[in-house]
DNA sequence: CCAAAACTGGCACTCAGTGGCACTTTTAGG
DNA sequence: CCTAAAAGTGCCACTGAGTGCCAGTTTTGG
């Protein structure tokens, strides 16, 4: 029997506190839990919820930092392909694999999130950390000057645009579709445009 | 000497209100101005404020209603051009001479909002707004279908994605450059795509 | 084994936002 | 005009989010 560890124990007390809220949340509905009931159930003081999470909202969104993380890794990865699209594609690839996979998670998730204002606020703040992530990269590809500056962020700002669409539209089709095969429609539409 | 009518005195206290704010927000920042401070200053109770605003954070986009109405309308009456960017590129030219116009007043209340995570997420909020009625126009013009609507959306999101690019683009630069020729630019990006 | 560092709990505090109620002003109908 | 209903306002008490502070405990590395 191994002691438990600082890191392993911190560990445990921020899945309590997600599990907590996870149940909570979906019982009572976000607004109508208070962060005390949440550190009741998982056997910690409010002082403490504060030191494993900003606030609130960032109970809903467990795995921002992470994934925000591994996207940035992947993209940093997919350097040296000519056309950045074809570097999306293959992190589109990756994320609709582990998406599909907890495909029952997500949609809780994100039918708690479409039912309170302030959940979706905080989902554009990850988008928006996302097409950041984006247009640094796009940007390193295009070059200096003005025009490569402005192409790099326009295309990250249509990139996540129809990345979210696709992802509104799988969640609402109750994550039937194949997420994989709309990401890559959604990425041919990018890369050709929307003329008729 | 008319006799002040009630919806006079309404817009007047509203007035107050966001002139008040402004000034606090402008001196002190956001989060160091209390909604109490701002009473004081428009001769209001706090409680009474809770009737013009929903939050403090409202107070920062005081135009968000009006401008949504008015890009309603605008979609609205630009519904027959065969090509929905069309539309679109009329739009911009209306939008981009008024935000022009008001470049100092935009100018200011862009940098308050980037300095404030929470006025950002409100911000998305707007775009969201304007996104779901893009979306709803081009559905109509697209007609029905599974592809039709995934077409509309995906359309719509990535609009939204390149005009909000392009905002932040002229605000960095001071909104110096000529707004009108960004958005056409950007429009031309959505119709043509992002294909090396 | 020990000192430093990290973590925790508890308390007091500020401020956003809500509900309720009494009071005043405006409006519309006769 | 006059008046009753409706709309608007102020005040008060309350809940709950989030922060600063400090004292006590646990973990870690040497």
């Amino acid at each position: 029997m191994t002691r438990p560890t600082r890191s392993s124990k911190k560990a445990a007390v921020r899945q309590a506190l997600v599990a907590a809220a996870n149940r909570r949340f979906h019982r009572q509905g976000f607004e109508q839990t208070t962060i005390d009931e949440i550190c009741a159930d998982a056997g910690v003081s409010r002082r403490t919820f504060f030191r494993y999470f900003e606030n609130k909202e960032a109970l809903a969104f467990p795995h921002r930092a992470e994934r925000l993380e591994r996207f940035l890794a992947l993209l940093d990865g997919a350097g040296h392909s000519p056309n950045p699209v074809d570097g999306l594609r293959a992190i589109c690839e990756t994320f609709a694999h582990e998406y599909s996979a907890n495909r029952e998670q997500l949609l809780a998730q994100q039918r708690l999130v479409d039912s309170v204002p302030a959940l979706a606020a905080r989902e554009h703040e990850i988008d928006r950390d996302w097409e950041a992530a984006m247009a640094a990269t796009f940007r390193r590809r295009f070059g200096r000057g003005a025009a490569a500056e402005r192409r790099a962020r326009l295309m990250a700002g249509a990139a996540i645009g129809v990345i979210r669409a696709t992802m509104r539209y799988w969640y609402e089709k109750d994550g039937k579709p194949d997420l994989a095969r709309l990401g890559q429609e959604a990425l041919d539409r990018l890369e050709q445009g929307f003329l008729c």
